[in-house]
DNA sequence: TACATAAATGTTACCGATAACAGTTTTATT
DNA sequence: AATAAAACTGTTATCGGTAACATTTATGTA
């Protein structure tokens, strides 16, 4: 690999004048601007970023911190580090993952986490290096999120507007923010159109949604929507509909949220809050860097979900 | 942070020595080392990893090429990076994810890759740098994978002691080797037992599995049990047959192969041939750091599947 | 034209580690 | 005890960049 001492050489020029045709062209005379331009390409000159990294005392390193037991992973993780990395490649800058276990191992320039628990507020605000919380919260952090009250609100909208007449919101049995989110999106939805909300919870297992299903199929009226906080949830209850042999999604509407990988494989494929978890990540990343280099932090960023239209609502 | 320089004076000797304590232990005595020991506990000294890699010409960043289309990403990918980023990290590597788009950006010490085509082997083996492959492959390349041969022969072995007449195995419509292997564990399993081979191939979609089904039903015996190449084939076929009114596991059995996610949230549980990801990821990790540092390359690792029950089988 | 000032370029030291060599002390040998 | 060999420790240069300062060259003003 070609070397800043190489360009130097072969422009003719000392290796400071290289460095400044690269981090301040605005010091450097066009004459000899060219004749460096020039040497870098012919010795397909790229900076080494590990020297660059030492005089800056930095490590081009951000951590994403996935505080959830990745047993329980969803998929959408995997869209969310794909949006990420693709943004530090952009930069230069690399992506490690890691979990509560080894959190610590290594420096890093700053962390983009997600999955936090109350119970982490603490260390989180202890850390020295910049942080960007990935899903909302309430604590002041700065974080990427979906507008998820706005999500289950425009869902529910929608779910009335075809003709549902009874809507049941399933939840996820957690006190995460965005879970509060989604559930007042709904409630709001409800209470404007003078309908009692009616909302049960479950831990985000399918199994839970379908068994709760079946167990209660003789309660549920026709014409009633089920609008779901997760695609998981979503899925179980359109089996244990099928199951109970109602017909999606001419009696029965099923609605998800998120928009990744379950509602595709589900059948019918579930209309679903997609959240655009790419883009999101590439945010995170993107707003993370600034705060690296402080510039001025972007504070929240959040982005308006988009309906994506299955086969679990009537036309 | 603490420098080496910080360390050896507290310790009154030199960076050397000190450097000499942390790399060539049996060069320094006793005495000094304990000296030194002392004082980098004092310091809470680290090593600076960014110097370290700039003396050696190192980036100690690995690259993981997930050359299939992220949107049709399996969920299981997550826990492959899981399995690499924790060997990674403990030997101080940083995992930088990369898609076709780009891996060319940055340099690294070393790569992953997955998810390979026969285009591919052209440039993959033009890489200067150590290279592990996910998933085997029959050009010569270092691989780890599952033994996929293994997997299906010995889950339609257990399908036949389990007293299923008829075995029908839906394979991905691929010609990627893994699947080969596959439908050869199959086939000679049936063979052993004298009947006759039947296959049917699909893209790797839930829904093209199940339309199968329901296309096809009045045609399929009961007692049939279906060996699939992934669990999202498992779960179309599933679904085929209960929307088709057919009863798992007792007329029909079905089984899949991955056993990461999606097994899981089917209903019932797909019984499913169970790769262990995340400790293949670390294989991948530790055979590429072997190669990195030059020790022997030790070749193809494969991991012996388990066979992981859910309820898709009768007892 | 002389001199102050600004602009452009070069020199040196440094970031935090290591290898190669140099210098010192210890041990072994006769 | 003298000396060679071995064992230990220190010095210097280096990796590939950048900041701070030093120097040179160009420009403006009286």
């Amino acid at each position: 690999m070609a070397t800043l001492m190489d360009v130097a050489k072969r422009a003719n020029v000392s290796k400071m004048t290289v460095s400044r045709v690269i981090n301040h062209p605005d010091m450097v005379t066009n004459e000899l601007k060219q004749l460096v331009y020039q040497a870098m390409q012919e010795l397909d000159y790229h900076p080494n970023l590990i020297a660059k990294a030492l005089v800056n005392n930095s490590t081009r390193i951000v951590k994403l911190c996935i505080l959830e037991d990745i047993d329980t992973t969803e998929p959408y993780y995997m869209n969310l580090m794909v949006g990420i990395a693709k943004t530090l490649d952009l930069h230069q800058y690399s992506l490690q993952l890691v979990t509560r276990r080894n959190f610590d191992i290594g420096n890093c320039d700053g962390y983009i986490i997600t999955g936090m628990r109350k119970e982490d507020l603490d260390w989180i605000k202890k850390l020295d290096k910049p942080v960007i919380m990935f899903g909302e919260n309430r604590y002041g952090l700065d974080y990427v999120d979906t507008n998820n009250k706005a999500g289950t609100y425009r869902m529910a909208k929608l779910v009335l507007e075809r003709g549902y007449e009874h809507l049941v919101y399933i939840g996820i049995d957690s006190k995460e923010s965005f879970e509060y989110s989604r559930e007042a999106g709904f409630i709001q939805q409800v209470q404007e159109n003078q309908m009692i909300p009616e909302l049960y919870r479950f831990e985000n297992h399918s199994h839970l949604a379908e068994e709760f299903i079946t167990k209660h199929w003789d309660e549920i009226e026709s014409n009633t929507a089920f609008i779901c906080a997760s695609d998981r949830l979503a899925m179980g209850i359109e089996r244990g509909i099928a199951r109970c042999g109602g017909s999606i999604p001419d009696d029965y509407g099923v609605t998800g949220f998120d928009g990744v990988f379950l509602s595709q494989v589900a059948s019918p494929k579930i209309t679903t809050v997609k959240q655009s978890i790419i883009e999101m990540g590439s945010a995170c990343g993107e707003n993370l860097l600034d705060k690296i280099n402080s510039k001025t932090s972007q504070g929240n960023l959040i982005f308006e979900p988009k309906i994506s239209m299955g086969g679990t609502l009537r036309e």
